[in-house]
Parts: structure tokens; sequence; C-alpha cells
DNA sequence: GCATAAAATGCATGTTTTGCATATTTGAGG
DNA sequence: CCTCAAATATGCAAAACATGCATTTTATGC
């Protein structure tokens, strides 16, 4: 089995067929068809349903689909740090974020960090539940997650320990050049949203504490949905339907005047992030991007 | 990357030697050193110190020896799911346990859930740590490992549910054949002992329950190291040393009268086994193997 | 049925991988 | 410091593979 191989099914997978899979790997269709035919004879399986045309793969793929990313992100993993080693491992701490806290708060906290030059941190962008796991297992030293500020860790007991990182609010935003078309819609009671999908934590949230009290007024037509926050901004700022983001990586574009904020008719939802670690002796390294955690969080928090 | 490279990667990590790796991996030499030579164009860093003669592996792969053998097992894990995906998936249940009891306790278990026709179970077998890794990453559903009597489970909380399958008795165990032997070393004050490595959670247990009592009187020559069970079982046959072995698996050979056990004269170790699986929502047939392990628990314990 | 989009095949070409034979390098022992 | 054996590398030719282009086959919707 190869990285590419994996690459190559998860592309499928995503594309929805074999011509446009083809095209996002940078293959010509004739040579990606072959490809996938030496994957199948290697594996000793089909894995394609060829009787309809878009192709599809079959339930055995589809069944391991989790499983292909993440072997698919381990190998990509191995890649880096062998790439990456150097002697400066012993004092490397990994930090696992959520994707919005990724471009949220964990660049601030990255930066303060970095202001002890021995510091060497990396810093893996995941969804939650794949940042609980490289905690876990090791692969992560630290990780930054949201938490539901009525729900308590998925995961808890003495062996964690947890900073209350603070709060974070997902306000509500759209295109400030489109909001007459907004306006007109919302007067017709109708909403166009773009929504997480409900399988990752965000789409979880949005689903349970924003959207039910819209539906009591409004009939909400989910427009596109996406995981990533940064492509949902994308999308709010094309105008295609109002979106949940985290306040902080809105206020830019809401100061610019290109994203306008819509808490007061369409509610917000506050979220805690918490930086989690598991218990036991720690490396000078770790202690001190933990203490830089801990004093973030008091100044974020003091507000 | 590929699955291959990473095996032949592991392949010199564990021979120590191209050459002898290249033997493991039936390659010739020449085609074995290009091969590494190929990996380390294609990750770009040198994988080898070749200045010194049997070449040595590079620290930055070293460092990464238990994700490579992680990898290794997830990308041959896949190809089996992929290769024996059928309409029974979905009353399959993964149990993964260490391998001691993988050989001692479970086929029993197995046997048991398997009289359901409908169950379709795979047992996985592993070291502690990575069948706690395969629990959490949703790889199995239920594992089944080891715990000293005293100690809690490394893992805990309310998310998880528990079994407490019983109790297993490692007792020192020395070839009937060589006992006169023994004998003449004992009488000189030592003690031939098969050990396991100390990075292994059988290790472990013995080095800190048993060893420590027997070094104020004897002194201890540690003839060999095996992290499986059944290898130290054959070693112990050979009259290499004296060797911990979980009772239910020597029972046989000591009847037979090949073995002979020596608690009385070394101490034995007390191992509580335990069941454990993540808990929440759970299928038919994950329920059923539930209550089969809690039965067998019962019947385990009374005695 | 027919048109069309999707996937497979034939073929020529360039790249990789391998085994065999042979060369080079390293380290241990004189 | 020299020699020799073990360990690793290299030259070369044969075979296996992968790719793009042109063309054919197959499924689907009208």
């Amino acid at each position: 089995m190869r990285l590419d191989w994996i690459e190559d099914i998860i592309a499928v997978l995503h594309a929805g067929s074999l011509n446009r899979a083809a095209e996002s790997r940078h293959l010509t269709q004739p040579a990606f068809s072959r490809r996938i035919q030496s994957i199948e004879e290697y594996v000793g399986v089909e894995l394609l349903d060829r009787t309809r045309k878009p192709a599809q793969l079959s339930d055995a793929v589809l069944s391991q689909q989790q499983k292909l990313e993440q072997l698919a992100s381990g190998l990509r993993d191995l890649l880096y740090e062998l790439r990456h080693y150097d002697r400066q491992v012993k004092n490397r701490v990994v930090i696992a974020s959520q994707h919005a806290i990724t471009t949220s708060v964990a660049p601030t906290l990255v930066k303060q960090i970095a202001a002890d030059p021995d510091s060497h941190i990396r810093l893996r962008s995941a969804n939650r539940s794949e940042c609980l796991t490289l905690l876990m297992t090791k692969q992560a030293d630290v990780i930054l997650i949201y938490r539901s500020p009525d729900e308590a860790l998925p995961i808890d007991g003495a062996y964690l320990d947890k900073i209350d990182f603070g709060e974070e609010l997902f306000v509500p935003v759209f295109a400030s050049h489109a909001l007459e078309e907004l306006n007109a819609q919302y007067n017709s009671g109708e909403l166009p949203i773009i929504t997480y999908p409900p399988n990752v934590f965000l789409g979880e949230v949005i689903q349970r504490e924003i959207l039910p009290k819209l539906r009591t007024r409004l009939f909400l037509k989910e427009r596109t949905e996406s995981a990533l926050t940064l492509a949902v901004l994308q999308l709010a700022l094309a105008g295609v339907g109002v979106a949940w983001i985290p306040q902080s990586l809105a206020a830019k574009e809401i100061s610019y005047g290109n994203l306008t904020e819509l808490g007061h008719l369409f509610g917000s939802a506050k979220l805690r992030i918490d930086a989690v670690r598991l218990s036991g002796e720690k490396s000078e390294a770790e202690q001190n991007v933990w203490a830089v955690i801990g004093a973030a969080a008091n100044r974020h928090r003091v507000p």
C-alpha cells in the first residue's frame, strides 16, 4: 500500500467520479483509471462499482474512509517528522488544535511561546475528535478544543490536566454588500445559511443551540456546508448565506466593513476553549508551554 | 511513502544491518541497498549513517520507531479490512487483547461468542499500549488487558465501560528435564531467568513485584528476554531459565510433566484482566459480546 | 434507439526495480 | 599501518511499471 494510492482513493471519495479525481490528482483520465486498477489488483478486491457510470466506490472502501484519512495524515506526519528532525527535538512541543482555533486563538499563543528562543513548537490542525486521538496516542502534547459551556469534556479523569482558556463567541455574519438581498429573503420568512456538517463538533453545536430557535420563525435554506471555518468565512464573504464564525476570526472583516454581524437577529453561541494535556512528567519545554497557556488564559479571561 | 518502505526500515531496525535486513525482506543485498537509497531520495533525508560499518539508522528514524510500527500495522489492517469486507460487517466486533491474553483467555471467550452464528468477531493481538490506542481510535470495540491489582487503569472516566474479568496468576516455571542443573545453580546462589523487556507491561510487573525480592537472596542471571509470552514459554521449555508465564498457558505443559511450577520458591504475580470499551450507543452484536464477556467474567470470578 | 459523458484499452515511450557480477569502504587484528 | 573479511555500493542489462495520446467500449438520460 502506498500513500499515493490512499490519496487517490480519497480523491475519488471526494470527487465522486474518476474523471474529476484524475484531475485533482494531476493525472490524465486513462492514467488514473489504470492506477485504480493497479490498486485493485494489489488489494485483490474490486474497489469500484463499474456497473454505474459515475463509478461508485464499494461499500468496503466507504466503510474505511475514516481509516484512510487517518493513515494518510499519519504517513504525511511521518514524513514531516523524518524531514524536520534535528537537534532541537528535546525541547519541542506538539500542539494540536481544532481548525477554527488554529486560525483564531492559536497564532497569538504560539507567538507568545516562541518568545522563548529555545522553544520549538509544532502546531497541528485537526478536527475535534482527531485532536483527542492525537492527545491519547501521545502524538500531541497539548490540545486546544472547544467545549459547550454546559458540557463536560468527553474524556475526563485524574490523568488529564486542563486549563480553561476562556470563551469564544460564534457570531452570525453576512456579506455587507448583499445585505439587501438578505433582507428581502428575511422579510419573506426565509434565511439562507451556511452550516458545518453535523458530524463535526461545530456542526453539532450550531444544530443544537442556534438553529432550533430560528426554525420556529424562519424557513432555513441550507445553502452549503463546509467543515473548515475558513472556507465558511469565505462563503459568508461571498454572500452565499449567513454563517456562524468565531468572533475573533470575523473581527477584521467586520471592521473593514466587508461583513456585518447579525447576532442580535439570529443569536450567537458561546463556546469555551480548553487546553488539555495528559498529566505526568513533563519536559522543561512542555512545562513552559503550559505556563504560557495558563498566563494567556488569565489575561483572556479577565474581561 | 509505501508500506513496503516502512517495512524495509523496520527490518533494518530489527536486523541491525542492511545485509540481514535484505535477507529478511527476501531481496538481494544490492537491491535492498538501492531500495533504502530510493527511500532516502524520496524522503529527502539521509536515513542511514554510512560512516560506520554495520550501517546505523539515524536518530530521526529511531525517534519514529513507534510511529513506523503503528503505521505499518494500520496499513496492514486497512488491507485486511478491504479484503474481508462483506455483508456481515454490521454484526462484527473487533476485540483487541494483549498478546499473552490472546493465547490464554481470549480463545475460550471467542468460542463462546461464536456460539451465536450471527456474530463475527475479529481478534487482534497487540501490546498493552497498542490495545489502548486501538480502543481510543475506535479500531477496536473491546479490549482485554492486564492490570496490577493495586493499580488503576491508565485511562479512566465516565466514557469507559469496564468489566473486571478476573484474575490471572503468573507463575515461575522451568523445564522439568533440566531441574537438576537449575538446582545446582540455585544452591550456589544463582538463578537464570527469562524476562520480558522492561518497556512492555509484563516486564514492568515482573521487575516491580517479583525480582526485587529475589535479588535479596539470589544473583539473577538474565539469560534472554522476549516480549512474546509464547516465545518465553518455549525458552522455559528449552531450559534456558526460569520464566513467569500465565498459569492457564503453562497448565498443559505442566500436566504433561514438561514444565515444573516453582511458585513456592520464587513467587508468583497476580494480574487482573479488564475488559474495556468506550461507552455509548452499541450495536446488537456489540451488546451481545459485552454480555458474553460479563457472563464469562462471573463464572471466572466465582472460584 | 441515440447522443453524451464516463471509463477502459492499445500502443509507444520513458522510468523504476531487480539480480548478477564486481568494486569500494570500514573496522578488527596483527 | 597493513591486511583481510564483512558490509555496503555501483555498473549493467533485463524485466516490470507508469504515463500520455488516440481510440474504443459502456452506461445513462432523453
